[in-house]
DNA sequence: CGTATATATGATCAATAAATCATATATTGG
DNA sequence: CCAATATATGATTTATTGATCATATATACG
């Protein structure tokens, strides 16, 4: 495995519509999974193995607390990689890019 | 689909070993299929299929010269997340992170 | 101690993604 | 027009991923 893999590993953490939703859901700070799998309106199994990937992977740190546990994101890196790539989606849709082609 | 689909297949499309590879080497600008697959070593027909499907999540821009297809990373974005997965990657490795949590 | 609540995990299935080989298509130069 | 070069694509195989159901584990509380 070399650098690209573990950079690969961390940017598929985010990459999937599931785990965007988790992230983004953590944005104003820590959650438990009993909060984010009705939010995100996932199964608590699915959610729950979601959240596991991203530890995994390195992004999300994962506190006990009691019967619960705290999921948050781990580096504000992640917050910007996210909307980065909303902002690219934006100029894709609103198709700045390809008018400027056609002109 | 939703906005998350959408920012899904965008971070996806750079989430993958020999794309990331493709991207980086794109970082000073265009390069047709010829130059690419022996840069990354990779075989031409997997890396054609690559840069297909980074064309078709619209982060890749393709211009026509003669019998030569230049391939360009089309948002400067892209670079950035990159980096910033990079950035992670530094961080985790050097464990400032875990660090911190067993101070 | 027994019950309720929160979370994780094994097993399974379906869907998606990646790689490979062979071949098709397109462009240029002789 | 033919050969060479560059790129794309169909068909196939293998690997990875995501979802689901049932169940296990762990903690707290009455």
């Amino acid at each position: 495995m070399g650098r690209t893999h573990i950079q690969s590993e961390i940017l598929k953490a985010v990459s999937q519509p599931t785990r965007l939703k988790i992230v983004d859901l953590l944005r104003d700070g820590e959650r438990c999974v009993c909060e984010i799998f009705p939010a995100i309106n996932e199964e608590q199994s699915n959610t729950s193995r979601h959240l596991n990937l991203m530890v995994s992977a390195g992004i999300l740190s994962r506190r006990k607390e009691g019967v619960k546990i705290f999921y948050a994101v781990k580096y504000p890196e992640i917050f910007e990689i996210v909307d980065l790539s909303a902002q690219i989606m934006t100029q894709e849709i609103t198709g700045r890019h390809t008018m400027l082609l056609a002109a």
